[in-house]
DNA sequence: TAGAATGTTTAGTAAAAATTGAACATACAG
DNA sequence: CTGTATGTTCAATTTTTACTAAACATTCTA
């Protein structure tokens, strides 16, 4: 059988399209990385249309995603309309760039939220407003938006962090851990 | 104007709402969340369907998979045969609860789905297939299958500092850093 | 300028996910 | 046992999200 190679390539391309979908992303999106992450030449939106049987309008959002979160990058070459992309293989830089933008997008839209909350039920207090329930409320909006500072804070050393390669701090828990007790 | 403490609740529910969507579970679970953990005294069902404005069968699925992931807890009264659940307040349990969940089904998923990939692809390497691009492969997989096995490691350090309360690490983080540089 | 090759946008459609509502199940009271 | 109050399940529906295909835009060649 001559395409037992091809075969593997469909199991790892499902797979990875797989994660993305539980992750968030449309499983195309991963499908995408995955075809780009296993060639070994830099692929164009045709190649990629083919590889990942999808339409040139989903390739281009897709790349466009995936470039977004450095997952991919574009390749111009001199005397080539086309474009090419290749895959980021530093997954540790991949997850910091993820973190980064959904902290920056949504995250920081949370704490707004929860900002706002607040201000809303202290100006009900300040009028006229039940103050035990005023007052739980405030209290709980509090517990909340101390959490979510304190995450903010955590997600900003972890980003911080990679400066010194977040990537050794794995490397000391690997050495004959196997896996860490579950199933 | 008497009902500006419920535009505040109001707001909130909306905000806990768009998280939970963000990180891939229905809104309204994240709904049903935010009005059990506003209210100082448990809430049944119907009080759920009424906060909510949902029916009963999607409180009933909400209740359910929040008392999975232990952000809520049910309390039943002897005499009474409503079911009142109360919100879980510890955050750090909540996501440390969530983490274990994700790794628990997902994410061996992934680690399974690479490593049935790399087999593949050194069977088809021993039968037919072009060795160049059979190595390409395969050294790939290996790479994001090192990665998938550190992160895996990553999570299990997590969940096990959480006996020493992971909330102190970011209690020393907290006192005047503000904001960490963003936006 | 036209024509070819490429990438992007978007209105309409298809697919997936969430929600409803009604049937069903269970437990208790009388 | 019957009736009532509760919780659950699931087929049908609604809502949301992803995708297609075609029009459009851009850039290069000549």
């Amino acid at each position: 059988m001559p395409d037992s190679l091809a075969d593997a390539r469909e199991h790892f391309i499902q797979g990875l399209s797989r994660i993305a979908h539980f992750w968030g992303f449309p499983k195309a999106m991963g499908a995408t990385y995955a075809a780009i992450y296993l060639s070994p030449e830099p692929l164009t939106l045709d190649d990629i249309c083919r590889l990942v049987e999808v339409s040139k309008g989903a390739a281009s959002t897709h790349v466009r995603s995936l470039e977004r979160l450095q997952t991919i990058h574009k390749i111009l070459r001199v005397g080539d309309r086309k474009d090419y992309y290749r895959a980021e293989t530093d997954f540790w830089k991949i997850v910091k760039g993820i973190l980064r933008q959904r902290e920056q997008h949504e995250f920081d839209r949370a704490l707004k939220s929860v900002d706002e909350s607040l201000e809303m039920v202290r100006t009900a207090r300040s009028q006229d407003a039940d103050p035990a329930v005023a007052s739980f409320h405030e209290e709980r909006m509090m517990a909340l938006q101390r959490f979510f500072h304190s995450l903010d804070s955590l997600v900003g050393m972890i980003l911080a962090l990679d400066e010194f390669r977040v990537g050794s701090i794995t490397a000391l828990l690997k050495p004959g851990n196997g896996k860490n007790g579950k199933g």
